[in-house]
DNA sequence: TTTGTTATTAGAATTATTCCAATAACATAA
DNA sequence: TTATGTTATTGGAATAATTCTAATAACAAA
């Protein structure tokens, strides 16, 4: 287990166990924006059999203690981010990848006694690939 | 039915039915965001009885068409909302609201080749009501 | 009327997520 | 060491949102 990796979990009150450590190392190893499933399935794959319920119990509490964020655009999909900067996300509606677009947080206008913690900014609309793609028909 | 939402369909290529001019009537009454749930829960004690599958159809449909956007923020909430001038929105994560927040649309930084079509903006936090109750205790 | 297209419907199927009860892991106290 | 308590993990059942499917209904055009 990453010495790291449970140092920070430590940090942000979780008890580092081997299932925890591996499901943040996995977040971290920067494979995107991955779903519940797709951590499930690259978990069992290398042979750290385990439970999906052991997955979202860990997601959940990393979202609860403010470790990873989550992004959702379609129904049905959620997708999970780890914690950095603030940035924004584009959504391909034709190919649907989901990009990183590093950009100021944008803040509420008048927060007129709304306490904000946190901003989701999502683009949709087509990325360049499918944009060519699509002009070469 | 009302004329007037016949002749808003029509414009946007969509076939004027009943079932369609209702669910878009009642998402014009401006009861808020309401779920799919909600919409056919009140069509049903309306006594406009038809089927959920077709309610998820017409919302689909209007989605497509550009009536409509959605706000997703809760797995497994996906609320709908009439398409007008960009709007932000105010999910409190104490009591479950979804306000709308009258603001500039924040602009992709650097659009690099992406085509965006939509702006998805969500901020959450607590809403006054709960943070007054939350002082109290 | 006949035909074709589109919309609606009920219910089945699918999928994401949570719940639950049993077990395992681990720490602490005696 | 053993006993005890707490927390984590697990598989499977349960729930809930959404989509699919096949049958029918509605409607327009020929």
């Amino acid at each position: 287990m990453k010495d790291q990796t449970v140092e920070l979990l430590k940090e942000y009150g979780i008890n580092p166990t081997s299932q925890r450590v591996r499901i943040y190392d996995y977040l971290a190893s920067g494979q995107g924006h991955p779903t519940v499933d797709e951590i499930y399935a690259v978990l069992q794959r290398d042979g750290h059999l385990f439970s999906r319920a052991t997955v979202y119990n860990t997601v959940n509490l990393f979202l609860e203690k403010g470790l990873i964020h989550n992004v959702k655009v379609e129904a049905n999909e959620t997708r999970y981010d780890i914690t950095s900067a603030f940035h924004a996300h584009f959504k391909c509606t034709s190919c649907g990848a989901l990009f990183d677009i590093e950009m100021e947080e944008p803040l509420m206008a008048d927060t007129a006694g709304f306490r904000v913690d946190r901003t989701s900014l999502v683009f949709s609309g087509q990325c360049p690939v499918c944009q060519a793609k699509a002009a070469e028909v």
